[in-house]
DNA sequence: CTTATTTGTAATAGTGTTGGTTACAGATGG
DNA sequence: CCATCTGTAACCAACACTATTACAAATAAG
């Protein structure tokens, strides 16, 4: 499909489409092809294809984050905070994706489809 | 405490941190008192309070959101996948919420606790 | 009562991110 | 050679978030 084509379905800009392939290409999910009847292919198997993987592919940094400032150093709590929280968030992270990993492009086609009738 | 002696800890503006220690005084966590001696103070038990309560009360949009703009309804992927796609979203926020649910601020206090020894 | 202290809140500015748009070079097939 | 696509840069608008200033209102201490 041509990202005009895409864009279209998604209501907006192709331009836009085409940022978001060209990173789910770099992932190697999908392939473009410049010129006359050029566009997008799925390069991949979409029962392999997992929504964590497009999430990772799309974003890169993970949803938790740390303050952007760093805290005071000499305030007990302001010290060690971070390292505690660290983990946290790790572990946060991990149920989230483990959720994500659950579905494939496949079933979410499958979905559609069935939503269809 | 004072909202800047928290400033002073967290590396910010005072206002910042009343602003924040607000939305935690509307959901009952903590307490404020104006005037000269005042402060904040923690009005529930730690071992009581989640991190899940927490965020909830700090931010109510959920992570996962929708396309800000409708996808085309003519497109027969465009037409079904928010239907689709909305309780997967549910299911990997709950698995999110569900580990923070499991940190209290009174185990992230001794963490901080054993951490500094 | 006066003063120092502290919250409550509005207003404003700066900053960064995101999405949209235009523009155009380069590739490709007919 | 031309129509069609991608690749990408450049730019703008919208939005959110943080920080900051300013000041009213509450409160305790003297």
């Amino acid at each position: 499909m041509t990202s005009e084509y895409i864009a279209g379905s998604v209501n907006t800009n192709p331009v836009v489409v085409r940022r978001l392939l060209a990173l789910l290409r770099e992932a190697g999910f999908v392939t473009s092809q410049p010129g006359n009847g050029g566009g997008w292919e799925l390069a991949v198997n979409p029962e392999k294809l997992t929504l964590e993987k497009v999430r990772q592919a799309v974003q890169e940094e993970s949803p938790f984050s740390m303050h952007s400032r760093q805290p005071n150093q000499r305030c007990p709590v302001g010290k060690k905070i971070q390292g505690v929280l660290g983990p946290l968030y790790v572990r946060a992270e991990k149920a989230m994706e483990g959720e994500l990993a659950k579905t494939t492009v496949q079933s979410l086609l499958s979905a559609v489809q069935v939503a269809e009738k």
